[in-house]
DNA sequence: TTGTAAGCGTTATCAT
DNA sequence: ATGATAACGCTTACAA
């Protein structure tokens, strides 16, 4: 009826609880051969699991990874999602997944409430935390969790005081001005997200610093919502109000910028012939749309990976001291979305 | 140093941990409401969680959905981890997520050890085991796990003894070839998988079936991967083979039929004028892809949804009796990548 | 209404 | 090398 226990094992093996634990796991050193083989058979007999639970309240700690993200549809977010399970599982540790949703209010709840079940390692990709007192609030929650022992890493950008895995969202916006300028783009629009969202703020930042360093003009700024939706609603915006002065659009993700595309097309103007259309993420898809998506390429899967190495790496704090970084390069893909352009 | 329990907040509180214990959960009927505040505030104060894996094992079950899925990047195992974290975050549940990685000893090992875990429900989706014992050692292992109280919920075919989320995968390609049939077409090629992939074996079939009732000719059926490459090294050997023969292509899911867009590009075939394509899921993309793709819409998110419905409904199982089924319908959506065509 | 104490399934300490 | 037995943090009879 009920699962198998250790006891019951022991009984099957003839040996006592202690002997049958030790039998199976690491300290196995310390008991007679012919007796572990005794236990392995009754736990096979049995079909025996170990209560992972009891485990973590006998042994102090769990073998749980928890992931806080935004949204596990989202193709940026599942990429990352499965880089942090890959690496997890190679460490013989269990993913539990939250999805704070894009509120702020629900990510610090999330993390509240995950204490509660001792993970070892707190991942939190996508925050939105900016500004308000939610997110002192948020640092505390998670420092007090980190110097209980678990470890904390987030994925996004570097300014919290926790290890992070960044991609470098300003240099690259700005790898991408200067690719863009260099096939003869000059006036843009860029289709962005409030401020409040880093990433989206900080791909912005970087794409207009690097125009400016060239002395091209100011680009037009078309505030939206982060989604292919919100690329969608700009694009018909822009189109409404007319597109005489841009010769490109720069949408903050590739979603956005698909939306947009989307929405061109709908308004009866080809992406890449009128008007050029380059993105940021560079997600399976971007190749795969017509015309080609022009990108800024994120090795996601690489940052769930990294985030899990640096937790276990033992960086992932601990006491305060060594917040270790890493910082992921972004990389410019041109695309037949943005096809060389002579001035004028 | 380590986190509160509940003596700590017992103790600041000043009454017994039976008493705090009390106050915390559902049982605060019957403790004082004086002291209910009290220990709430010392809770408050200490910033108290409780313990799951204490919890767990004091009221002998957990609040934890186990979540099988083939990969979670792909969008459509995705937006199914979507709904059922959506779900389950509603009921006060957490999701815990293992990936299988398209391997059946993979998957058996995954649900052995989530046994460990004592979840309420095992959830299982994009099940590849077929044919082989193993399929037997699984149903045995979830049939165990259900003696032992387990809720379990599989999404695919309803050919387990398990409560079952189906998309109609029969249904939505027979659908698929009559709307084919019906603007013109009437040879086609199908890029499928290995026959031990029921999803592409059922929406094979009935496409098969469909064309065989019409007295439509044979299609020729190219056998590759589930995956976006796979589409592609099919559409790369039918435009070395020679495509004069058909009039369009079949891909069994989208990712296919988009690898295989982009593959007869390459070749500098243009899909929907030179070949009609079509894919099956209408994820996201389907629609963003140029010539927008023709496909059959599975609702994803609302198949995750609704096996945490079954499995929170009591149907999850229980004693064998009374495994009930969802069906969920599969709708045709004809894009530009099959126009109308006139038949000759 | 409250407290004492006996579990829950493990691991770890301490004798033996 | 092995077996009692005390934790671990919580819930829940059972008493008071």
């Amino acid at each position: 009826m009920s699962p198998p226990t250790l006891h019951d094992v022991a009984r099957e093996a003839g040996v006592s609880v202690a002997t049958a634990s030790r039998a199976l796991n690491g300290s196995s050193r310390n008991v007679r051969s012919e007796n572990v083989s005794r236990v392995r058979a009754a736990a096979a007999k049995l079909n025996y699991e170990p209560h992972l639970s009891a485990q973590a309240i006998a042994k102090g700690s769990t073998r749980t990874v928890a992931l806080v993200v935004r949204d596990v549809a989202d193709p940026y977010f599942s990429a990352i999602a499965a880089g942090v399970v890959q690496a997890a599982e190679a460490a013989g540790l269990i993913v539990t997944m939250a999805v704070a949703d894009g509120s702020p209010e629900r990510e610090l709840e999330i993390v509240r409430t995950l204490r509660g079940q001792r993970p070892r390692v707190i991942i939190v990709t996508g925050s939105r935390i900016e500004g308000t007192g939610l997110r002192e609030t948020l640092v505390e929650e998670l420092a007090e969790y980190r110097t209980a022992g678990g470890r904390v890493v987030l994925i996004s950008q570097r300014d919290l005081p926790f290890a992070t895995v960044t991609v470098d969202n300003g240099g690259g916006a700005a790898a991408l001005a200067r690719a863009l300028l260099g096939v003869g783009y000059r006036r843009f629009a860029v289709f962005h997200a409030a401020p409040e969202i880093r990433t989206s703020r900080e791909r912005h930042e970087g794409f207009l610093a690097e125009l400016a360093a060239a002395g091209a003009p100011e680009p037009l700024a078309v505030e939206t919502g982060f989604t292919r939706t919100g690329g969608y609603e700009a694009a018909r915006r822009l189109v409404e109000r007319g597109f005489e002065d841009v010769e490109a659009v720069f949408a903050v993700n590739d979603v956005m910028a698909i939306g947009a595309m989307t929405a061109l097309r709908d308004a009866g103007v080809l992406p890449g012939r009128d008007l050029g259309v380059a993105g940021f993420d560079d997600i399976d898809s971007a190749m795969d749309v017509r015309p080609a998506l022009t990108s800024v390429a994120v090795p996601l899967r690489e940052a769930g990976l990294s985030a899990m190495r640096l937790a276990l790496s033992g960086d992932g704090s601990g006491d305060g001291s060594g917040e270790a970084d890493v910082r992921l390069p972004a990389e410019v893909v041109l695309r037949e979305s943005t096809p060389p352009r002579r001035p004028g």
